[in-house]
DNA sequence: ACTTTGACTATAA
DNA sequence: GTTATAGCCAAAG
């Protein structure tokens, strides 16, 4: 009997960001900061975004399109199909995007700290 | 095992 | 508003 690398608990820390951004809530939006401080990893918001990066190889698809960074700017625009893909997705959500930037960002906000309990 | 990378963030100028 | 720089850290090559 050998022991796996891996626990049942202990889910890659791949795993736990596209369990968190499949928990943002319609028409919400969340940052890559909030979701690494929720994982505990804090400042490791760069590692958010590159597993985002993988994000198309998962299943369910992870709805990367409300994760924006911590100003509200579509920084992953360019990792969609087209260059306003992310932003129409975000438009059919209700979610205002002008110039690249999503309008009432502090309102739309959500904090996964808020809602989820590790 | 080492180097490079990257959809970030904070600060400074 | 911009550009530059540094810190950060796990995954990929």
């Amino acid at each position: 009997m050998q022991m796996t690398t891996i626990k049942p608990n202990e889910q890659p820390f791949f795993e736990q960001v596209y369990a968190v951004v499949r928990l943002i809530p319609y028409g919400r939006i969340t940052t890559y900061g909030a979701i690494a401080r929720c994982l505990g990893a804090g400042n490791s918001s760069r590692m958010v975004g590159w597993a985002m990066n993988y994000s198309h190889t998962q299943a369910p698809p992870v709805p990367a399109h409300r994760v924006v960074n911590r100003v509200g700017i579509l920084t992953g625009k360019h990792h969609f199909g087209s260059l306003t893909a992310m932003q129409e997705a975000l438009e059919a959500e209700g979610i205002q995007v002008v110039n690249d930037r999503v309008q009432d960002f502090d309102r739309l906000f959500w904090d996964p700290a808020q809602e989820l309990v590790l």
